[in-house]
DNA sequence: AGTTTTCAATCAAACGATTGATTACATAAC
DNA sequence: GTTATGTAATCAATCGTTTGATTGAAAACT
């Protein structure tokens, strides 16, 4: 929580928090001990209840390090101003979706990152709090904006709001069904080509639904 | 796998499978320790070493009993003949998602089986070959025939196994996010009427990407 | 039929290993 | 010299597993 702004132990804070979030996010909380974590981050075990206070502590850390670096990520290309123009909302959707493929199938470090949060997710802790405010609170609305600009609908309605979990939930999807998808695809891997097959399937999926959510909002038949 | 077929032994058997997946589910496989699952299966910790040769072979066992209980629930409306009618296989392929998605959310026994299937992709292990081979290996190719039935494109083409996948990716997210999900919603939890909203948001979704792929179809733009 | 033997099944108890946490002490920074 | 930071040693607790004893019923024997 007290930042200790003084000394360069930054240095080793970072090492720890980075070396947490592998752990956690690849092989989970309770199976990533404490030495392992120090042994990756080239200190002591006793670093960790020195900086976080304990393992509980490293947990949250490693949470809100998850909200600051997807924060960072997904502010990088979000324009304050929101998008009124379907078609420009229709176009901001679907390149924040296929961006969001790209980081999540592709980047090295989003593999502890998403696990992280997955993980949380089925087992919620406090850090799921963290992660929830930080980030979740942050980002669905926005996209729920950008649908409702895409398609007439009201952004803060239930099928809009459940429309874009469906849109996250299957981005998550190929990343945490990975070595189910790549076995069934005849695939090796998730590489660039792969990662594209993807961005294409879900842009594809997400334009048939604005498509069919701007028919049906004048009907008032919003599912 | 040599079936103990002599005695009543069986019960107990049953009992420490059910205790370990609802253990390996909901808290994970490393954060669940044997005295815990010999505890909540009314027997002694030697049970699991005895019958299954350790924590390692329960995992597994829970990994067949996953299988063989999926698989009867997917089985049961599994009509041999596979629909050639574009209208027919639609419905059948909405009908599943449905089912699919009611299972999934409101089932009490599939809380444990969905956590237990997510926490082995997240962490292959030997289990996760059972449950591919058992149970995706015969369930996503079904799905792609319908999809290609009710759309014209080929079952087999990489595009359509990647939307069968999406459509499963939602459906397995509104369980895995729960948390996060009923907090966004206002919801205080998922029973019935959320369920019936999250499964018609998901059948909206598939009939709005089937028609867009009829149409693609013809034209040769599977994407 | 009555007796003995065999064996799957379960149990309490204990094993060594590992866990997260804590201590006491050394080192570096200011 | 005072504080901040890092380390080695050690703590009690818990982990998965193993052990030896016990049970009850089927199998074998007389």
């Amino acid at each position: 929580m007290a930042a200790p702004v003084r000394q360069a132990s930054e240095k080793t804070r970072r090492a720890i928090v980075e070396a947490g979030l592998r752990g956690f996010g690849s092989k989970g909380y309770a199976a990533t001990s404490t030495r392992e974590i120090a042994a990756l981050a080239e200190t002591n075990v006793a670093s960790i209840a020195y900086h976080f206070g304990g393992k509980e502590g490293l947990r949250t850390a490693c949470a809100e390090h998850v909200v600051a670096t997807l924060g960072a990520v997904l502010a990088a290309d979000a324009p304050e101003e929101e998008a009124t123009d379907p078609a420009l909302a229709r176009a901001r959707l679907t390149g924040l979706a296929e961006r969001m493929v790209h980081f999540l199938l592709l980047r090295p470090e989003a593999h502890a990152i998403a696990g992280f949060m997955i993980r949380e997710m089925a087992q919620p802790s406090p850090a799921l709090d963290a992660i929830y405010d930080g980030l979740i609170a942050r980002l669905h609305p926005r996209l729920c904006r950008l649908w409702a600009a895409a398609t007439g609908r009201e952004a803060e309605s239930a099928g809009v709001k459940l429309a874009v979990f469906g849109m996250i939930g299957q981005i998550v999807y190929f990343h945490l069904g990975r070595p189910v998808v790549t076995r069934r695809m005849g695939w090796s891997g998730i590489a660039a080509p792969e990662a594209r097959a993807i961005a294409a399937m879900i842009a594809a999926t997400l334009r048939a639904r604005l498509d069919a959510d701007r028919g049906d909002a004048d009907r008032g038949d919003p599912a």
